[in-house]
DNA sequence: TTGATTTGTTAATCTAGTTTATTTTTTAAA
DNA sequence: TTTAAAAAATAAACTAGATTAACAAATCAA
């Protein structure tokens, strides 16, 4: 059971003494889940917020046309759950599936609340996190205003460097919100024009 | 100087007594904007977070391709800024002009800070402010790869229901990512339709 | 009250990206 | 090692939405 990359990515932003860890410890859990399993299902409540010690998830949904969508991809030091259904703990609107065997450290929405009302540092660190989760999906907005798929596809390489030799490039598409047969054309392009 | 619908906002959400809310005062300030008047400038640091009491105001940035996106409009009730700009004291990329003589209550970085540490309950009000933000963001990329230009419009219409009677048709093409010509394709359509 | 500027409409042409279909390559199971 | 299944590539036909251009309304300043 690893905990440490939990506790050292907490320390890049806050410092914890050992009465604080120990709490932390005890309203948090490891979990390992299997290549293919879902953390969350389209349609039941998230129960968990997930910090990815090892692995990588999608977070998809299903449109009314049936179609697959991805909305984002994690990976180790990253988080990853249904916010929306996190917090009203209502039925969520997307999947959380594990495309890699993933193992995490998890807490339930009332164990959050302990959290913060006991570590008020650690409701700062969040506050943080959300600012700039907020920041980067605005971004994610913006390029897709102005940016041709072409560029967000390089854009997308840039930003997750790692995460296209770890998924199989239909996936890329469906993040990119492109099929896959566009993708394949616009990698074809890249490739001729290096050369 | 209209203090009232800020402290009436607050108090949906979390209890202040006299002390705090003498505070809160002290280190928020009210001020008047005119009609087209920025209220941040791309390329400037975003000074402040406000808050609106009155008015409307839109945040929008310049492509390289020298055309303008709308990213946000904000009203009565809202939080207006460029978040990424604030909480990195960096220059912003987006505009915040005002559409509408517009009245804020507004603070600087330092003193949300100093709001934060004597007034905690006010961290955990922008924390959930901040998942809401970041849901309401992740729906609308989203909405981008599901709906067609049609049924977006026919969201934001439901989303925002006065905005579309205050601003520009043009403005609401440039929310929704479209051309004028297109939004205006599309109105013929539904009226169209109706009838 | 008029002219000027801003906003909105219509229509023809064009293009980025989709759809459908077939083939090739890679992966994984037995 | 073979075979089945999954993933990727290629190409032709198609469509949602962009571009361009010309015009019509509405708003506003003087």
């Amino acid at each position: 059971m690893k905990y440490a990359p939990f506790l050292n990515y907490i320390k890049n932003f806050v410092d914890l003494n050992e009465k604080e860890i120990t709490f932390l410890r005890s309203y948090t859990n490891y979990k390992k889940y299997f290549k293919g399993q879902y953390i969350v299902q389209q349609g039941e409540v998230c129960k968990h917020t997930n910090f990815i010690i090892s692995g990588c998830t999608e977070n998809f949904y299903m449109d009314q046309k049936g179609q697959e969508h991805i909305v984002t991809f994690a990976i180790e030091n990253w988080w990853s759950s249904d916010i929306s259904s996190f917090i009203t703990q209502k039925p969520s609107d997307f999947n959380v599936k594990c495309l890699e065997d993933t193992e995490v450290i998890q807490f339930t929405c009332q164990n959050q609340d302990e959290i913060f009302k006991n570590i008020p540092k650690m409701e700062t660190l969040f506050r943080k996190l959300l600012e700039k989760a907020l920041v980067s999906s605005q971004k994610r907005i913006v390029n897709n205003f102005s940016l041709s798929a072409k560029d967000q596809y390089i854009y997308f390489k840039n930003q997750y460097p790692n995460i296209e030799q770890r998924v199989p490039q239909y996936m890329v598409a469906s993040y990119l919100g492109i099929t896959k047969e566009f993708l394949s054309k616009i990698k074809a392009q890249l490739v001729k024009n290096k050369s």
